[in-house]
DNA sequence: ATCCCGAGGG
DNA sequence: CCCTCTGGAT
């Protein structure tokens, strides 16, 4: 008799399993102070932290505070965000945010959600991400990882962010969210990847209902 | 729904 | 070739 999966996994038991895994779970994008990381994040947008991290060195030595953002050479920009993909957007986003920031929060990064979406091209999986990983908030980032594990775990079967987000945080007690979310995008990054999931290394095989479905 | 971006993998 | 990579704006 094979066992059967349930089809939805237990979320208590997934976010165990996770927390064994990625005891020391943080954001891997390159960032000594709030400001950096919430450059660093909308940077990773449809793009590797490796990438990211390849381009911040230069980007963070000559530009230290929001206002030399803010005043930057938008060629300057372009030139150094050349690796990382959207770079013409992401320059023109990079200036617009510490625009933001000097014009609106006294050119500090504020800490609510509310007002970290309010920053143009900070969307809320940016926002989310950026108060669990600096300010020790806890909240579900929706990013590629974190839905493609909801939906193979059978948390969801939504594909908006939104709705993955409001289905699957109701499945967990709130301050548990900052964890879950870490834990996850690790785990997405390093076994449950797109393409080819590592079922035969996953943690999680033992519960998740999509497990060996991959081939 | 489409656009932005291009390297890298399968 | 097609898909993916820590999205967000239009």
């Amino acid at each position: 008799m094979p066992s059967r999966q349930p089809d939805r996994a237990d979320p208590e038991i997934v976010l165990r399993l996770l927390t064994e895994a990625y005891p020391d779970a943080r954001v891997e994008l390159a960032a000594s102070n709030p400001l950096e990381l919430l450059i660093a994040i909308v940077l990773s947008a449809q793009t590797t932290d490796e990438r990211v991290n390849s381009v911040t060195p230069e980007l963070f030595t000559r530009y230290r505070t929001a206002a030399d953002y803010a005043a930057a050479d938008l060629a300057d920009l372009e030139r150094i965000l050349g690796p990382v993909g959207y770079y013409r957007q992401k320059a023109k986003a990079v200036k617009a945010v510490a625009t933001a920031l000097v014009e609106r929060f006294d050119g500090e990064v504020p800490r609510t959600v509310e007002e970290l979406v309010s920053i143009p091209w900070v969307g809320r999986k940016s926002a989310h991400l950026l108060v669990v990983s600096m300010f020790g908030g806890s909240a579900l980032a929706v990013d590629t990882h974190v839905k493609r594990l909801a939906k193979r775990l059978g948390w969801t079967t939504q594909d908006d962010a939104d709705k993955v987000e409001a289905e699957v945080a109701a499945l967990f007690d709130p301050a548990e969210l900052g964890r879950l979310t870490l834990t996850a995008i690790l785990h997405g990054r390093r076994v449950c990847t797109a393409r080819r999931p590592a079922c035969g290394s996953c943690v999680l095989a033992g519960v998740c209902p999509s497990a060996g479905q991959f081939g």
